[in-house]
Parts: structure tokens; C-alpha cells; sequence
RNA sequence: GGAGGAAUGGCAGAGUGGUCGAAUGCGGCAGUCUUGAAAACUGUUGAGGGUCACACCUCCGGGGGUUCGAAUCCCUCUUCCUCCGCCA
């Protein structure tokens, strides 16, 4: 969420940058500085009451120690009055920083200036594109359809064992995923990335903390006995690991890379573009995560870009890579470049990747801060992308390396198959 | 699942009703010494709110209670540890 001194030293800005998003912050804005307003008059009262009842306690202690307990009986019933009074100052207090918070919860991040404005994801802005789009043959087979010539990937087996988009990865489709994680896993972890292996079941702490919750439960699968969630991205629990930390200005910067299954309810998609693996609700998952010094965290942001470019030159795949609109940015995120692979039997783009910086908006719900030079705390930037979304990338393989009787595997992923096709 | 024990600052760890936001050690920061570093020595060092700055308030796992007054007593929840049971 948005700092409230930025709210209020910056009001005006920060509505006419939101504004980028189509939304009108105006309002929200003046309830939340309102709430505030209150807080603070409401605490101030509060600490005049306790101070006072502080004060008259030690007398009372004071009292008693040099044998005159009876002088105290006016103190105690005076301090009896002033608890009630704080008693119902607090409970006030807490409402009002209850409602500020909630309030806080329901504004989305700042975009950065360099975010294009537009409404959908058509206004999406492509800054970079890459590869050869190979020329297929007309009879080339869109991936579902490859899928089930080799008997690589079965949506029935999957959709009998749990539902639609659960599909099972057999024989040489199985070892592929595997060898695509294997092989992210490394180039990252050779990029200075620390490889971890995070929970896949979060609690709700962690939710409000890289912003699913509020609002976004119902896009989680959740574990009602336990108020617990099925993970809908590795950016959930790797951020986390840092929840609540103050970290030493040294300690930073932290890279973090994981694999994980992904959970999604994907509640309201439908129809010819979620066919076979193009949207999924388990799906694996290479994560980046960084959490950077606020002075270079754009510089960070870049670096993944170009991490990520890496990965697509050796796997030989076309792609591009789109700066996101204030209409498509997500609500948490300050700047986000999507990475789509060019499906060539599909003859559509594909999301493969999106790596965002999310400035102090996360850092700021996870209380993660750390000691500058000068021993001030400060929040953090956190950041994540995808490096890379097996499906689609399955999905792009499948597609592009098609031959008339087979599927030629990349070559930087050879010697991670041990095979060199698909046939 | 059963029985016990525990949770204190970045870390370790004292503290069982008032003078405790909290000893001590480590770590961090600054300085002295040194060509530089290390060592040694000296000083300093929790977080949040609030204020121009002070004052002041809150925080000893979370929540509630007893009391004029709670890190300290009671209830409850969570987590961790030990032992037993079950089990990949």
C-alpha cells in the first residue's frame, strides 16, 4: 500500500499519476488524509489521558512506599476515570486505524512515469522484439493437437484425476518440464540468484503482504480448515521470507529464485484461448525476486529484462516485450514489461513472462525495511518475473520446432532431455 | 494425537509487580592507535507514533483480563523445543 506521508505531502500528484490507471483517487485519497486526520487527534488525545495516568500511578507508588497508603485513595479513583476515558479513546483509535487501513488497502500503486497510458491490453506499449518467426507448413498442428499425436500431454487423464486445466505431462512431455526447470533454474542461479524452495501453501499474513488479499481470494484455491491458500505465484511466499525484516544496508541487494507449482482459479475465463496449455490452473513456475535498494532498483529491473532476454535468444524463440498500460498494470505494480512468445501454429502471442518493480507499494504491507547509512529506516523496492512460465514456453516449443514427424528439441536443452526430439 | 517446557532488542541472553524500553555479551556505527588492515581501547547503537525540535505515548510472540501500576500474575490463541504414539 501507499506510505502516508506521501499521501499527504504529495496528494495531488499521486491522483494525477493514478489517474493513468483510469481511476479517480480523488475521493479515496481524501477519506484516507480525513482517517488520518482523526488518528492522529484521537492518539494525541489518548497520550495526554496516559501520560497523566502514568504520572499519577508512580505518585501512588510513591505513596505506598513511604507509608501513607490512605493519601492515595483520590489518586486511585481519579486514575479509574481516566481508564475509562482511554478505554474508550482507545477502542475509537483502533476503529479509525482499521478504517485508514482498509481504505490504504483499496488504492493501487503509483504507476511510474514511463507507463503508457491506455485502457486495455491493447494500449500495451512494444519496446523490444526478437527471433525468427520460423515458417511452418500449413498442415503444422497447433500444440493441444501435437500434444496428443506424441502422447506427450493428456487434458483428459488430468481433468478425471482433478478438473479442466490439470493436465498430466507424460513420458518425454514429463522429462521436457523437467528439463526446462532444471535449465531456469541454473541460468538464474548462475546470474547470482540464491535458489530456494518455498512453502506452496501460504497463510493469509503472507496474502496481504504481496497484495492477493484483500479482493483477490476468490483468484486463489483456498484451504478452508486452515485459512490457508494454494500459492498463485512463487512471489508470494519468496517475498515473504522477509516479511517484517530490517534488513542492513548491505545486505542488500537479495536475489531469490524458485520453482513452484502455480495455482490459479482463473475465475472467468473461458473460450478458444484457454484451450490446452494456454491457461492453466496448475502450472510450473521459474521465479525471480529481488529486493533492491531504492536508488538501483530500476536498474534492477532492467537487468531482469535483459536475464530474461537471455533465455529466449538461447532457446531460439520468437518473442517481444511489452511495457504494460495504466489499464493493464497490475494493482500492485509501479512498472511491469511482459514477455509474449509467438506461437506460430496458434499465429498468437503468448505471455510468458512479467517482471515488475513494485517500489515501496509491497515492501510497505510487509513492514520490510532497512537501516540506510545514515541509520534512518527505509522500505525496500521489491521486485519479480517469471524466468521462465513453463506452459506457454512448452507451449512455443511444441509449436515452433515442429517437423513433418517430429519435434526437434532446442539445442541449449538437450543435454538437460537427453533426448534431441520428440518423435 | 498425548505429556511437559519455552517465546525478551540484528543475534545470544538476564530480568517474577513500581526506580525496566529492559543488564551483559556478540554484532553494527563513530573515533583513538596504524602506511593500511586486524587487534586493543573509547564512545555510541531497538522499533513505531507524535513534535519545527523537545515533551509525551505505544511495543518484551498475538489477543483479552487482574491491578493505582504488568516483560513479570491469570485466561486464550499461535509458534518452537523435548519425550511418547502414529507415519512418508
Amino acid at each position: 500500500m501507499l506510505q502516508l506521508q506521501l499521501l499527504r505531502e504529495h496528494k495531488d500528484h499521486i491522483v494525477s499519476a493514478l489517474k493513468k490507471r483510469n481511476l479517480d483517487a480523488g475521493p479515496m485519497i481524501s477519506k484516507v488524509l480525513e482517517l488520518d486526520e482523526k488518528r492522529r487527534s484521537l492518539q494525541s488525545k489518548l497520550d495526554t489521558t496516559l501520560a497523566e495516568s502514568n504520572k499519577l500511578s508512580k505518585e501512588i507508588g510513591v505513596l505506598f512506599k513511604s507509608g501513607k497508603p490512605e493519601e492515595a485513595n483520590p489518586l486511585k479513583e481519579k486514575t479509574a476515570e481516566l481508564k475509562e476515558a482511554s478505554k474508550v479513546l482507545g477502542e475509537d483509535l483502533n476503529a479509525t486505524s482499521e478504517a485508514l487501513t482498509q481504505e490504504l488497502y483499496h488504492i493501487p500503486n503509483v504507476p511510474h512515469e514511463s507507463v503508457p497510458d491506455g485502457n486495455s491490453d491493447d494500449d500495451n506499449v512494444e519496446v523490444f522484439r526478437e527471433g525468427k518467426i520460423p515458417e511452418l507448413k500449413k498442415e503444422a498442428l497447433p500444440h493441444w493437437e501435437l500434444a496428443k499425436k506424441y502422447d506427450i500431454i493428456d487434458f483428459e487423464l488430468g481433468a478425471k484425476v482433478t478438473g479442466a486445466g490439470f493436465p498430466v505431462y507424460k513420458g518425454k512431455g514429463a522429462r521436457l518440464q523437467r528439463a526446462l526447470i532444471t535449465y531456469f533454474l541454473d541460468k538464474n542461479t548462475a546470474a547470482g540468484y540464491f535458489e530456494v524452495q518455498p512453502p506452496l501453501v501460504i497463510n493469509e499474513e503472507s496474502g496481504y503482504g504481496t497484495g492477493q488479499l484483500p479482493d483477490k481470494e476468490g483468484q486463489m484455491y483456498q484451504v478452508q480448515a486452515n485459512d490457508l491458500y494454494l500459492i498463485p505465484t512463487a512471489e508470494v511466499p519468496i517475498t515473504n521470507l522477509h516479511r517484517g525484516d530490517l534488513l542492513a544496508e548491505k545486505e542488500l541487494p537479495l536475489a531469490y529464485t524458485g520453482y513452484t507449482p502455480c495455482f490459479r482459479r482463473e475465475a472467468g475465463s473461458y473460450g478458444a484461448h484457454v484451450r490446452g496449455l494456454n491457461r492453466l490452473h496448475q502450472f510450473d513456475k521459474v521465479e525471480l525476486v529481488r529486493l533492491e535498494h531504492p536508488d538501483s532498483s530500476y536498474e534492477a529491473l532492467e537487468a531482469m529484462v535483459e536475464h530474461v532476454k537471455d533465455i529466449l535468444r538461447e532457446l531460439k524463440l520468437p518473442y517481444r516485450i511489452l511495457r504494460l498500460c495504466g489499464g493493464d498494470l497490475g494493482f500492485t505494480a509501479a512498472l511491469t514489461y511482459d514477455f509474449e512468445v509467438f506461437s506460430t501454429a496458434q499465429n498468437r502471442w503468448l505471455e510468458i513472462s512479467s517482471v515488475s518493480n513494485f517500489e515501496t507499494y509491497q515492501a510497505n504491507r510487509l513492514k520490510l525495511r532497512f537501516k540506510d547509512k545514515n541509520g534512518k529506516s527505509r522500505l525496500v523496492h521489491t521486485l519479480n518475473g517469471s524466468s521462465l512460465a513453463l506452459p506457454r514456453v512448452l507451449a512455443g516449443i511444441l509449436e515452433n520446432y515442429q517437423t513433418e514427424d517430429n519435434i526437434t528439441i532446442p539445442e541449449v536443452l538437450v543435454p538437460y532431455c537427453g533426448f534431441d526430439r520428440i518423435d
